[in-house]
DNA sequence: GCATCTTCTCTCGACATCGAGATATCTCAT
DNA sequence: ATGAGATATCTCGATGTCGAGAGAAGATGC
């Protein structure tokens, strides 16, 4: 907790990579244990709180490749929590949706993240958590611009 | 940037996670341009800065299980970066060192690698820095506590 | 109407990782 | 010495991810 006089650029990466690691492997058990990995979660999350979606839609939010969106789908489909509809209006797309079971059980999950959340943050002032949430959001808007610029930007410079 | 009133925990385990897929994927184009991934990157940092060590020290600074660790030096001993020396002392360990042309390639990369992390980190003020690195550090220290009790506990209570 | 471009999903092959188990070697108490 | 257990590394099979590309279907321009 008593951080270093000086906080430099490689101390903070290591603690943002470790934190997460740290986190993730945190969040990641409870959701293990019920057969699913954290793509799958993230998945049955979005259709919860967004209603039916479009797997590319899907995608975006979760920002996983197309190539994983399919294998995900599969699994959770598989397991009977999502059905793939197909959409007369438009024939490419299927429109993924949760079958009852499938949000009853993503609703108990995510009510059990949610507390695993809380747990993990209990120790956070709402100063600390303000700060965290502001520099956090710095980094990963810095690291974003800073990653693009390898098609979009002449892309947009002569349009 | 402007933080809402109330930082949910859910918001900021998003926000984390963000930061750091944004973070890890600008830090990984350099050194994805060399043909290394993140684990091959690390290994040869490590050696670099704490000299030959054996592959388990190794994994154990890097966070790699013993198989992936095996794959991992396999790969950057492949590109001769690294090479496979026998112990003497003990016939079961592999000491693994930096070959001169490692030594210089890593050399370079982790200077590109530092320069990009300033980059990175060069919109926050020292005390953001030092209020994201608690911050940090805390939640994965929760995380790790709270991840760990499974096997150990009944270990330590039973010693 | 028809050709072309774009969008959406899926398949395929490659890759990094992991857990479990095999093997070789060392350590230590007896 | 010797046998039991610990340790270091490697092999194997499974998993989840991605990029590239294929195929179907919609959108656009002529």
């Amino acid at each position: 907790m008593s951080a270093p006089s000086h906080i430099s650029a490689p101390k903070l990466w290591i603690v943002l990579a470790r934190a997460y690691g740290s986190a993730s492997a945190y969040v990641q058990r409870a959701i293990a244990a019920q057969g699913l990995c954290l793509s799958d979660f993230m998945v049955l999350e979005v259709l919860l709180h967004k209603g039916p979606l479009t797997i590319s839609a899907i995608g975006d939010k979760v920002l996983l490749a197309s190539a994983s969106m399919t294998s995900a789908i599969d699994r959770v489909e598989q397991r009977g929590f999502v059905q793939r509809t197909t959409c007369s209006s438009d024939r490419r797309i299927r429109l993924i949706a949760l079958t009852p079971a499938g949000r009853h059980f993503i609703t108990d999950l995510f009510a059990q993240h949610q507390q695993d959340l809380e747990l993990l943050t209990a120790g956070l002032t709402e100063t600390e958590r303000k700060h965290l949430y502001s520099g956090l959001k710095k980094i990963g808007l810095t690291a974003q611009a800073a990653t693009v610029p390898d098609l979009p930007q002449d892309h947009i410079k002569f349009s």
